[in-house]
RNA sequence: CGGGUAGUGGCGCAGGUUGGUAGCGCGCCUCGUUCGGGACGAGGAGGUCGUGGGUUCAAAUCCCGCCUACCCGACCA
């Protein structure tokens, strides 16, 4: 490719909304722009890069024994009505309706699809299967942003494995899994695979793929001794023991006045540890109290994966004071029988504590957990924090900010058993097929190298998926010897299957240089005068800076070694 | 959804409080001189000032509504 003729629309300054680096060093080389909130288009750059991690997926998922398929974008409501995901979705899901007034939705998933197609699999027989897809989804997400990291227009391989059994399952899962690490590794992705919530999919285990970068959204919990990796919304850590002094024979109610915050009542000498805290949920309709301890957070995700909800929500004030009559800042679970009460492990076993009395203006000290309040459900609720002790090994924890490049689920027979995809085993009995379902975001991967692979000059491409192996720059596009020398070793580059960008633009060698770094071709090759002097050309590592001068006669062998 | 900021040529911005018919840098086009790290000179092209309404002789500027984008939050009970 000439760059004369190749669209690639370079600024000089980024936009003045962009923030995160690939953000702006994607925009800035011409690989996207945006043309509203959430979508983007993909200029010839972009895509030539799209094209390449697609290829990368693809031939890890057929060497596992994928099968590439394409389903519908456009999907009727009835399937996901049957899976209950309808709701589930809630706004996430872009819907609209046809001109007979049938109810429809852009596809954020697919597992409903695919277990639709897998009712038509009947024997044992034919099971294993893995199918999948690399399609556009969409996400009416609540905030996109950070230019390719988060819209709501993207591509996704995702697949999908079909087992007879739990151990079938647990190979399909397996593979994957070993597939993604191969799929990162080529993308030169450092990415981490860590236990996760499996949020509204539904199954049992989850492990997804988190590349540390300072402009991720996931935060992640990682243990530098023992490995243990987890993210956030799933985390475990050891919890400092608290021993109680003994307490009275009731909980005491006592006046509060003018205190609303866990922070005010420690003023009053109530250690934060020593308190409950009560916070107020309506899950799938229902007010709920969750309690943790009051010096602990409460990670609003592992309530949802605890209590399975489809829809979780902090209580509006007025709902809040309607159920339990007082304004938020002297809520308390005790003497609440009406309202489902979830506690975090840490408060069990718990006396002597101050909590709100459901009163404003009062709490009650004295608090025996086990006594005065009617625990309902005991579960997993606090957040870690950074610098935490693992639970493994007792090494620190540390909080680490990553994007999320990958997500892997054990789906069970959820799907299955709705669809009606059912085969019957060696003995003739009717079994549910056990599936699994495995994701990869293609665009937020390409955001997420350049998130991790560029300078202050621009991006520094893996040659795994450059849009272009080498730039050839002339120098001086007015001498004849250079032009003839660029065009000549272009051609042959091109004819052992090299990618190259010729940069025969008549433009200064430092614009040439500054545009050839920016959007990060990985091997620059500089024609110029001066080297043809001496009979050589000058190849420049875009990783390192590093400088070669190679005989004119060289330069091809030098490049295929090069990008081998 | 809540809070904040901002919409003026392709990109970055000024102008606005004090209304008078739009400007700067980069980029783009032409010519010339230059030419190994974002050149210089001369001459050009390009803007319904987000949008609808209002006030006024006159609105980018003042007033009201709407739209859009970005940032923070949507845990501190």
């Amino acid at each position: 490719m000439r760059w004369t003729s190749f669209f690639s629309p370079t600024l000089r300054d980024a936009p003045a909304d962009a923030e995160a680096p690939s953000h702006k060093l994607l925009v800035r080389g011409g690989f996207i722009r945006q043309l509203h909130s959430g979508h983007y288009t993909l200029l010839p750059l972009a895509f030539r890069v799209r094209k390449k991690i697609i290829k990368i997926v693809e031939e890890e998922m057929d060497a596992i024994g994928g099968q590439e398929v394409q389903m519908p974008t456009l999907q009727p409501s009835a399937i996901w009505k049957e899976s209950g995901r309808w709701e589930s979705m809630g706004d996430i899901m872009f819907r609209l309706e046809d001109r007979h007034g049938g109810e429809a939705a852009l596809g954020v998933t697919a597992e409903e699809i695919f277990a639709t197609v897998a009712s038509e699999v009947s024997s044992y027989k034919q099971l294993p299967q893995m199918w999948y897809q690399i399609h556009t989804k969409f996400r009416d997400e609540p905030r996109p942003k950070s230019g390719l990291l988060r819209v709501r227009e993207f591509t996704m391989k995702d697949a999908y494995s079909f087992d007879l059994d739990e151990a079938g399952l647990d190979t399909a899962f397996e593979k994957q899994h070993q597939a993604y690490i191969r799929i990162f590794n080529r993308l030169d992705l450092d990415a981490i695979p860590v236990e996760a919530s499996s949020g509204n999919m539904g199954g049992s285990d989850s492990i997804e793929f988190m590349v540390q970068a300072p402009s991720g959204e996931d935060d992640v919990m990682l243990c530098s001794s023992c490995g243990y990796a987890a993210n956030i919304e799933k985390a475990i850590s050891r919890v400092d023991e608290v021993v109680d002094s003994a307490g009275p024979d009731a909980p005491e109610k006592f006046a509060t006045p003018g205190i609303r915050t866990i922070v005010a009542l420690v003023d009053a000498g109530h250690p934060a540890n020593e308190q409950i805290k009560t916070m107020v949920f309506v899950i799938d309709g229902q007010v709920t109290l969750a309690l943790v301890r009051g010096d602990h957070f409460i990670n609003e995700q592992k309530l949802a994966d605890a209590t399975q909800a489809n829809t979780i929500r902090q209580a509006r004030r007025e709902e809040t004071i309607e159920s339990l009559g007082a304004e938020p800042g002297s809520l308390g679970a005790v003497n609440v029988d009406n309202i489902p009460v979830f506690a975090d492990h840490a408060l069990q076993g718990r006396t002597n504590m101050t909590t709100g009395a459901n009163e404003d203006d009062f709490h009650f000290s004295g608090v025996d957990i086990a006594r005065d309040i009617a625990v309902d459900e005991w579960m997993d609720l606090r957040e870690v924090q950074d610098g935490e002790l693992c639970a493994n090994c007792g090494a620190n924890l540390s909080k680490v900010s990553t994007i999320e490049s990958g997500h892997i689920f054990k789906l069970g027979t959820k799907y299955a058993e709705t669809f009606g995809a059912k085969v019957l085993d060696a003995e003739g009995k009717t079994s549910p097929i056990v599936m699994g379902s495995y994701g990869i975001g293609i665009e937020r991967a390409m955001a997420t190298i350049v998130e991790t692979h560029h300078d202050d000059n621009g991006i520094i491409w893996p040659i795994s998926v450059a849009p272009f192996h080498v730039v050839i720059t002339v120098v001086q596009m007015k001498d004849d010897k250079s032009v003839e020398i660029a065009e000549a070793i272009y051609e042959e580059l091109t004819n052992n299957g090299i990618e190259v960008l010729l940069d025969d633009r008549d433009a200064r060698a430092g614009v040439k240089f500054a545009d050839a770094e920016l959007i990060g071709i990985p091997v620059r090759i500089t024609v110029g005068p001066k080297g043809i002097a001496d009979g050589v050309v000058e190849v420049v590592d875009r990783r390192d800076g590093n400088m070669n001068s190679i005989k004119i006669d060289d330069v091809v062998f030098n490049i295929q070694d090069r990008i081998r």
